[in-house]
DNA sequence: ATAAATCCTCGAGATAACTAGAGGTCAAGA
DNA sequence: TCTTGACCTCTAGTTATCTCGAGGATTTAT
């Protein structure tokens, strides 16, 4: 079973647009191709764009994933770097995440005070 | 106690260039300046540039930060409005946040399948 | 008083990640 | 056969958010 890049597209919940961005900065060299030279995408293929877009959405660039990528389908492939920079990844998000509940938390403060600080903007014509 | 626009940089831990950019943007409307120009930076100022670079990081753009802003600062403002928008934006985060776990599960799953996902690209000579 | 540091504005440049249109190929159905 | 639609590449445009340098004024420290 294999999909066009629009079922992919629609699958995945991206536009055909990223994809081809995507498969252009080389985060997706295992694509094969027809003889006409329109993309296959294999059952296999998909798992990795998945990941590949969980990764994105998650924060990772663009060029860290190719370098992640790389390291994957290298001749001389190195897939322990490529572990470790997916648990190095996680680890940050989940750092990120702990500092945003940590903002939120002063956005609540905020709410909770800010019909006095709005007063003090208010009343400016004095100071 | 006032601040000058470096001390305000340092306190909140971003550029004075990003803090000019925002005063440009309609970040600031609440801010006095010196007679020469010089912006002058009040205690409750920094609360609100402190809110406002919350928001900001938590991923509110700039143009919706302006919003709630202006419905704090305007004449006739309309308080309910930003204290909505507030609320609104940290349900938004909260989702995000969720969304993001569930990516992470994703990943951890990705992880754990990667050297099986490998093979199959490596072995590719074959397809 | 003068040199160094800091401030200002304005406008241009940088960066990341798309987004879209032009112009063309190709396969399948009416 | 011809038209429709989906695909392709290439290039350029867009958006959001900074980032920085030039050129000039002002403030601070010696």
């Amino acid at each position: 079973m294999t999909y066009t890049i629009s079922q992919v597209a629609k699958k995945l919940n991206v536009t055909i647009y990223t994809i081809r961005y995507y498969d252009k900065e080389g985060l997706f060299p295992f694509l094969d191709r027809t003889a006409s030279g329109n993309r296959i995408f294999k059952e296999q293929d998909i798992e990795w764009i998945d990941l590949i877009c969980c990764l994105k959405s998650t924060g990772m660039q663009i060029k860290d994933i190719r370098t992640l990528i790389e390291n994957c389908t290298l001749e001389n492939a190195v897939l322990d770097k490529s572990l470790q920079m997916l648990m190095d990844h996680k680890k940050a998000v989940q750092k990120e995440i702990e500092e945003i509940h940590h903002k939120l938390e002063t956005i609540d403060y905020k709410i909770k005070h800010l019909p006095e600080m709005y007063e003090r903007i208010v009343n400016k014509p004095s100071n």
